[in-house]
DNA sequence: AACAAAAGGTTTGATATCAAACCTTCATGC
DNA sequence: GCATGAAGGTTTGATATCAAACCTTTTGTT
């Protein structure tokens, strides 16, 4: 009954969806982003400035590889930093022109990607799917 | 409906379970031992001797990686090469003992984390479950 | 006011991972 | 039987990622 193969499947599909966007973007002439790269990009496209901490906890990585995703995101010139002027230890990131210009394409791959992911789902199984996996996600909070 | 979810859950959930095998692994004694090591474990628990390809399929992982990985395997005398005696180019990879040894803690761990995963759903929710993230990952591997 | 503790970020060091290039060895075609 | 290609593995070079240590600035305590 419990095969327990869940685990691998969500592994696998994991990465699938990585190599997916990742391919995606390179065909739409964006080249060396990886989807931590598109997930700091995607929080900018809904707020105007975050501090690397926040960016760090919005995309669940640890500030140092926040470090490292954004300076070569700044190297691209997709973001920039600016200084805050109450606290000299924060720096806030920022798009720039350019880095906005990448939202069409954002989009349009996240609508490709939900539409393999949900494509041959009714909605009652897409309700399903995130509702189950939801609680099994819970479950580690609590138990972890 | 169709919230568009589910791929951050599949991340946090494979993240959760990668830490708490990593965590789980230490307190058991075996320390520098990621989950693609246990992977590759694993498949030589449930056979005598496999080729770096094979792993390499197996586990889904370059052979680049399975090179490193058996490397580090090896130098914590967990497995062993040999040589193919019909095939020059051949090497399989074995356990040893001390790496049989192992088999009980990751029955273990196997058994705790599918406890996380299925433990609060039912054997229909599991099912359920398994059959969606079967259903999303074909679907990926027909439209890739 | 002064010192300790906390918070924001970066640097360092290590590792898993991959693509591309490479070396051997085997297989295949002529 | 020999050359060309295919297959098994490793090496090289690059990158994302993290933990731990570190520096700077702010906050809190006495």
């Amino acid at each position: 009954m419990k095969q327990g193969n869940a685990l691998s499947l969500i592994s696998r599909i994991r990465e699938k969806a990585t190599k997916f966007i990742v391919r995606e973007l390179e065909v739409q002439g964006v080249k060396g982003i990886v989807p931590s790269h598109g997930d700091i990009l995607v929080v900018l496209f809904y707020g105007e400035k975050f501090t690397m901490r926040e960016l760090a906890e919005k995309i669940h990585r640890t500030k140092p590889t926040v470090t490292v995703l954004v300076e070569k995101l700044i190297q691209y010139g997709f973001v920039e930093r600016e200084k805050s002027q109450t606290d000299n230890r924060v720096t806030y990131i920022k798009l720039t022109k350019k880095g906005f210009e990448l939202k069409p394409i954002f989009d349009d791959i996240s609508g490709k990607l939900n539409g393999i992911l949900y494509g041959d789902l009714t909605d009652e199984e897409s309700v399903s799917l995130e509702s189950l996996l939801n609680r099994v996600n819970s479950k580690f909070d609590i138990t972890i």
